[in-house]
RNA sequence: GCCCCCAUCGUCUAGAGGCCCAGGAUGCAGGAUUCUCAGUCCUGAGACAGGGGUUCAAAUCCCCUUGGGGGUACCA
């Protein structure tokens, strides 16, 4: 048989990383299986703007790669994959149920059944339906119908029995039907709850691995009593620990990012959305919140960099594999694999799987990724043949210090006019205003003018002659330059950047240093 | 309250009775390289939640405790 397996979104408006972690490992797990991934919305409460709330999860389905078999947009023999479309099916299968005393049309009202309840809890008792509703003859139902009373159908849960599931990741568990009140699977308007929506839903789209968050675990135990009542197999079951938040073993929420903000590692993340907010204009929005995809998307991190992050959180290959591509991932995955406890969401791993994928693309590629920050940040004006090229030979430069493609942001002062770059304070006092530093840069400016060469190997021979004939150390003269040239402390090989600013803008930048800093030594 | 699930370095994990005075990765600290930063290389600190069993032998199996999580809805 086929492996079909499937993810079933509400329309959120976005997509949570969590969520994207559980889409992830039924996609793998249906690929690798040479299967299909299914999409099912499951838009029960009726939204009003459908397509806006389901925009932004089929958004991060595509941007990662992780395209879908049958669902939204392309289809499906089926269809519909939209819950909202299927109520036939429901009322159908409830019609079924009542028909074959499975289920049952319970009159009593929500006041009724909240008595019994407290009542148990009052005599510290199990609660168990007192299924009143049962007792009713035919033509007491029937009076009940033709008066309009309203009434829920509640599955007659057999309390004499257990209902077990081998599941793929826990093993066996158990419950005692005895114990489990009868759940309401539609409600008095014929609409149907989850759990009773889902298994009609599953069976009908034939999927064959429900993989999915532990903390649909218990209500597996409803689920196979529906499965059994409406006669259906059941399909295989795999629940996965829940991504955890850092420094807790609590669920990653959306909600509760200032928590987060006090962590270490986390604090990064939030300090790429502030520079974005900073450099780009940007207001802060809800994309740019971490628990969410879309907010590694802005920043510029590659798919397989969180891909790579999201398949290590309850899953390994073995005790030294640490990064995957999608196609390793497809190759390797395994069900039986995934631990049982939860993960806490990494930000300082996911920057490291991040780092290894963003190297192993070409400079060409990285580039296109860089290009659209300097457009939007104005750094330049547009993306001709020319600014590729010079964009390019600074990510050269950078090497490895580029990690997601918003770090370019941080290189600003190879695009700003010679004449407003800003003098990071701090390294300027260090470095240029240091005793005799203006005037040994000064001279070295003289050799900058006097060079034909300006190419970083040039550059390097004459600042080691420069140093010889001073007679001093290469750590003398090399930091005032790059903090003149660059207006920073720190960055790529110095030689590498006076190349890249080349020859009239060094000189021009080393001026406005010197004017500076004997501004600065009069005062 | 009741039911279910879970428990190894800060974090992600390897480990399915002897290979483990617990391995890798990341993070952290120190050192080397270097013009800074990043990287790279080397070194270091760092964990089997606790208690009972079973066994010649337990991180691994069983029980209890503790802790964490989920469910207990006419939410999904």
């Amino acid at each position: 048989m086929t492996v079909r397996t499937r993810f079933a979104p509400s329309p959120t408006g976005y997509m949570h990383l969590g969520g994207m972690r559980t889409a992830l490992f039924n996609w793998l797990w249906a690929k690798k299986n040479n299967g299909q991934f299914i999409l099912r919305i499951d838009d029960t409460d009726q939204q009003r703007n459908l397509d806006e709330a389901l925009a932004p999860i089929l958004h991060a389905f595509k941007w990662l790669g992780l395209h879908w078999d049958e669902g939204p947009e392309v289809g499906g023999p089926l269809g519909p994959y939209f819950q909202s479309q299927r109520g036939e099916l429901y009322r159908e299968a409830g019609e079924r149920l009542i028909a074959n005393g499975k289920a049952y049309k319970d009159f009593d009202s929500p006041d009724a059944i909240k008595a019994d309840r407290e009542a148990a809890e009052k005599e510290k008792r199990n609660y168990l339906n007192v299924r009143r509703s049962l007792e009713l003859t035919a033509d007491q139902i029937a009076k009940h119908e033709s008066d309009d009373l309203p009434y829920v159908v509640r599955l007659l849960v057999p309390r004499d029995r257990t209902v077990a599931i081998e599941d793929a990741i826990r093993g066996h568990v158990e419950w005692n039907c005895g114990l489990i009140p009868d759940p309401v699977i539609q409600r008095n308007d014929g609409s149907a709850l989850y759990n009773f929506a889902t298994v009609v839903d599953d069976a009908a789209l034939q999927i064959t691995d429900v993989i999915r968050g532990e903390e649909h675990l218990t209500n597996t135990a409803i689920q196979v009593l529906i499965y059994d009542a409406l006669g259906l197999d059941l399909p295989r079951f795999a629940h996965i620990p829940y991504v955890a938040a850092p420094a807790s073993k609590e669920k990653l929420s959306k909600r509760k990012l200032d928590k987060y903000e006090k962590h270490r590692a986390f604090r990064k993340l939030f300090e790429q959305a502030e520079r974005l907010i900073s450099q780009l204009g940007r207001s802060k929005d809800d994309r740019l919140n971490p628990v969410l995809v879309s907010f590694y998307e802005e920043v510029g991190y590659l798919p397989a960099g969180l891909l790579n992050s999201l398949v290590r959180l309850g899953w390994s290959l073995d005790d030294k594999t640490e990064y995957f591509s999608l196609d390793d991932m497809v190759r390797q995955f395994s069900l039986d694999r995934i631990i049982k406890s939860p993960a806490g969401f990494d930000p300082d791993k996911l920057l490291d799987y991040q780092s290894h994928w963003i190297n192993e693309l070409t400079i060409e590629a990285r580039t296109e990724l860089c290009l659209p920050y300097l457009l939007e940040a104005k750094l330049i004006k547009s993306s001709d043949t020319d600014s590729r090229a010079f964009v390019g030979r600074l990510i050269v430069a950078l090497g490895d210090r580029l990690k997601v493609a918003s770090d370019i942001l941080d290189h600003s002062d190879f695009f700003t006019a010679d004449s407003a770059l800003p003098f990071d304070e701090k390294a300027f006092k260090k470095r240029v205003l240091k005793v005799g530093a203006p005037e040994l840069l000064a001279k070295f400016r003289a050799r900058l003018e006097a060079t034909e060469s300006f190419d970083a190997g040039s550059l390097d021979k004459l600042m080691h002659d420069f140093v010889e004939t001073e007679g001093i150390g290469i750590g003398d003269i090399i930091h005032a330059v790059r903090v003149a040239a660059t207006g920073k402390g720190n960055g790529p090989g110095m030689f590498d950047c006076l190349e890249l600013l080349g020859q009239s803008a060094c000189l021009k930048r080393i001026d406005r240093a010197l004017a500076k800093a004997s501004a600065a030594m009069e005062s």
